[in-house]
DNA sequence: CGACGGGACGC
DNA sequence: CGACGGGACGC
């Protein structure tokens, strides 16, 4: 609730995406309008014009919705003319209103990244990590300078300040990707610039992406819990030879449950060589993943396949992480489970690959009947604190499973750690078969088990306590 | 055992 | 050189 009652306010919202723009006096906004829409969503247009006289100052602001789209259209006309014997413009990121400052925001300010990483995270991990959003000029690790080891955060250049915006919009939000702040004398980064909300690009629209083709090697560490790659159900497909929308549609089309494959185009119209594809489901997304990056279609011609942010809302305090060890679990069912590894022999488009199916609870223990989750922003009364071994389960089964006890509100896995939080507002089954604080029971171990037993090699035997209080709200 | 929504670089 | 308007939520 700050100056957030004042409508312009969000002109700085997302930062970076606005920009102040130089050009002769007869730039009118409709020239503006039409020579920048094609970045993106362009939100408002501003001609500063003299109060009497009326006449274009030769200044203008361009919002947009995003900042990558700001800083995609800055890259792109900067010094184009936008009309007949007019002058080239200049483009800017412009100085968000609070600052006051007029000094030209650098190209400095706007590629670097900063973020936070498992501690496990080399400098090549985090590379491969980020390389999706554009190239990147460097990425190091920052470490105790006397142990050598990881304090878990890391920076990022990118050369282009759209392939940094980018890189914030469009990572996994574990990462916490923000600009860095730039390495100054000072070296007190306690600014309040950075306490604002991200966006969380729930309306992202396709077609602005200008990275070149990642070609990269379809190999990945799977097996450490934290995965590098953003999980998603939907995947970006690039290609150095052009590929016809059809030929990428039937081939992905193999796996089941593509409900989507749209060849991305600029704002011409020409083809990008890259194609977006979204699936129903998680697990058809990281399977197609796994098995078309890097395939050659036609022989020869290289795919390359990444997550891209399907837009969905996963804002929710459980994050991504959850969402990497679903794949991380995908992944091991493909590989070991009984529906097998059966390789894609051919693009010939018959042979269906069996498929992982999404993780549902499957025991023979007796469970409560599944109930609906309970609304995000209920009161939470009671909070379960879980420990796992080794290691957590999906979020999405955990929800399958504690919402049958009682009305839940969240499953919360901390970061990082082997363990979480059950939030319910309401309990039924398990205020009964649970003793407040001791290690229990009949029906937690049986709880247990079919956790087990539903997700095959994972093993959860750990134990379940009941907290009383929904932490640190005060009442 | 374990934990509460996380943040900074040798100039 | 080249920096900040217009319009007016809905309890």
């Amino acid at each position: 609730m700050e100056d957030y009652n004042r409508p312009s306010s969000y002109l700085d919202d997302p930062p970076n995406s606005r920009l102040f723009l130089v050009t002769s006096k007869s730039i009118t906004e409709d020239i503006i309008r039409e020579r920048f829409s094609p970045f993106g969503e362009v939100q408002d247009i501003w001609v500063v014009k003299d109060k009497q006289t009326k006449e274009s100052k030769g200044v203008s602001f361009v919002k947009f919705a995003k900042s990558s789209q700001a800083c995609t259209a800055m890259e792109e006309m900067h010094g184009k003319c936008l009309a007949e014997g007019t002058k080239p413009i200049k483009v800017f990121i412009a100085q968000s209103r609070s600052s006051g400052s007029h000094r030209d925001v650098e190209d400095e300010e706007l590629t670097r990244i900063f973020v936070m990483i498992p501690k496990t995270f080399t400098e090549d991990d985090l590379k491969e990590t980020f390389k999706p959003y554009g190239d990147i000029e460097y990425a190091i690790v920052i470490k105790n300078k006397s142990t050598g080891e990881s304090k878990g955060l890391g920076y990022v250049r990118y050369h282009k300040p759209s392939q940094a915006a980018k890189a914030i919009e469009n990572c996994d939000k574990t990462f916490r990707a923000i600009l860095a702040e730039p390495r100054t004398k000072n070296s007190s980064a306690d600014n309040e610039y950075f306490s604002n909300q991200r966006s969380d690009h729930a309306g992202n629209e396709p077609g602005l992406s200008a990275y070149p083709f990642g070609a990269e090697s379809g190999s990945y560490a799977a097996g450490d819990g934290w995965n590098s790659d953003l999980i998603t159900r939907c995947l970006m497909v690039s290609s150095r030879a052009p590929v016809a929308q059809e030929q990428i549609y039937s081939l992905f089309d193999l796996i089941p449950g593509m409900e989507y494959c749209e060849m991305q185009r600029d704002q011409y119209g020409f083809s990008k060589g890259q194609a977006m594809i979204r699936y129903s489901n998680l697990g058809s997304a990281v399977y197609a993943k796994e098995k078309l990056n890097g395939f050659e279609y036609p022989p020869g011609n290289r795919l390359s396949v990444t997550f891209i942010d399907d837009g969905e809302d996963r804002t929710s305090p459980v994050g991504k992480m959850a969402m990497q060890l679903v794949a991380a679990q995908m992944m091991s069912m493909v590989w070991n489970g009984p529906s097998g590894a059966q390789l894609m022999k051919t693009t010939a488009g018959y042979a269906t690959p069996s498929m992982p199916q999404k993780p549902r609870v499957q025991t023979d223990v007796a469970l409560p009947s599944h109930k609906k989750l309970a609304s995000p922003d209920s009161v939470v009364k009671e909070r379960l604190f879980v420990i796992f071994n080794p290691s957590p389960l999906p979020v999405d089964i955990l929800e399958d499973v504690f919402c049958r006890f009682g009305s839940l509100v969240e499953v919360y896995l901390v970061p990082g750690r082997n363990v979480g939080y059950i939030k319910l507002c309401l309990l039924i089954h398990l205020k009964r078969s649970l003793t407040r604080g001791r290690e229990l029971t009949d029906a937690a171990s049986k709880l247990a088990k079919s956790l087990s037993d539903m997700t095959h090699d994972l093993d959860m035997t750990g134990r379940i306590f009941m907290m009383t209080r929904p932490h640190s709200y005060r009442q």
